[in-house]
DNA sequence: TCTTAAAATGAACACTGTTCATTATTTTTG
DNA sequence: CAAAAATAATGAACAGTGTTCATTTTAAGA
């Protein structure tokens, strides 16, 4: 009687098809090709098709979301092996700028977009963005140990940083730094980058 | 020879007339009412009149936009009047937060979407976001002055404060806080502020 | 082989932004 | 005042969008 199993293999192999191939579109052609009609062209089957595997767009868009959460975590292993905590707080920092101006689109789904949070939240492939976040925390617990950040909050300082460094991201990329000279916008974000760490260095 | 002078106040009455259709919708219904269509519907005319007096839709994004500057900037009003820079600077953060919370649709339209700046940049219409912007940096210096903030360059800190600002009110907005239980979100929120307000006191 | 259950689809619905040839209106000129 | 030129407005179309559903195709069990 396996073919109860099989069938169920099938159904989650022909999601993970459909996924691929909105992953695919996604990195060669940006946003705006990811259309359902688009995603069914790409792995030949009709649209109403994919409605069989996911409930509307932002599921996918969900789906998406925690792919590229994957690839975060991915740009953390490096941050990890740095022994001492606040130099790990500080690269944790580096890194996070480095995936964010890489990759542009995956910031935008895992951090600006409205789509993929419109899900049912009883999802559990929260896993990847908790796994992210709880590192941060870490991070910032190690360096308390080590005696900094004395008489902060662990879980509100973690916030802090986070708000700060997502900020300054999402206004850069959100081209919300038209206000300064083009030349100087990159030296703006990265001396206010060190700014912010002096300022944790000093707590 | 009045003539040509009506017909450019025409035009603009025509261009205010379209404007105001559009936030009126927008106001009222939300962001998905504001279609081509519906405010041509809304005004009386034929969508493709729209295109007489917009280039397209992106433009009537940011005119929408420079709208909701104004309204931010008017909220800028009563921090002006407090006295101490410092507390000034407080109470300017106080207002963003009250701002974005009261009106998430223009916090969107000014810090977060992208339509609005897809359009040329030598529009004149730049003053309000300019206007609140140099406020900040204004206050900024004022606390310097006051001998806070020692050593710290004006624009860059200013920057910095702007970017954590943002960061935590986007986060909120576009629900990313959900990692948080939904009872605690808030008050993380005020916590950290509250935090970042010291940190800023401490320099 | 026949029936039943599951999977896939074509066609439609109600939209979207945008363009452009055509029509209606207004202004200028003879 | 009437004809010509200039300006304003429009209907219709293009090429798309997400989504639904009755119908057909395919696969499984009796």
């Amino acid at each position: 009687m396996g073919v109860k199993e099989r069938k169920e293999r099938d159904r989650q192999d022909k999601r993970e098809l459909i996924l691929q191939a909105a992953h695919h579109l996604f990195l060669e052609k940006g946003f705006d090709e990811i259309s359902i009609r688009n995603i069914a062209e790409a792995i030949e089957y009709s649209p109403a098709t994919i409605y069989l595997y996911f409930k509307d767009k932002d599921e996918i868009f969900f789906a998406l979301h925690t792919e590229a959460f994957k690839i975060f975590n991915s740009y953390l292993g490096e941050v990890a092996r740095v022994k001492n905590p606040f130099d790990r707080l500080i690269k944790l920092g580096e890194k996070y700028i480095e995936f964010t101006f890489a990759n542009p689109q995956y910031y935008d789904i895992m951090f600006i977009m409205e789509a993929p949070m419109n899900c049912d939240e009883n999802s559990e492939d929260w896993q990847e963005g908790a796994k992210a976040h709880s590192f941060l925390e870490s991070v910032v617990d190690d360096c308390k140990q080590h005696g900094h950040f004395k008489g902060l909050d662990t879980k509100i300082l973690s916030f802090t940083i986070w708000s700060y460094m997502h900020g300054m991201c999402s206004l850069a990329l959100r081209n919300r730094m038209k206000i300064y000279l083009e030349t100087e916008r990159e030296s703006i974000r990265k001396k206010s980058f060190k700014q912010f760490i002096n300022l944790m260095k000093s707590l």
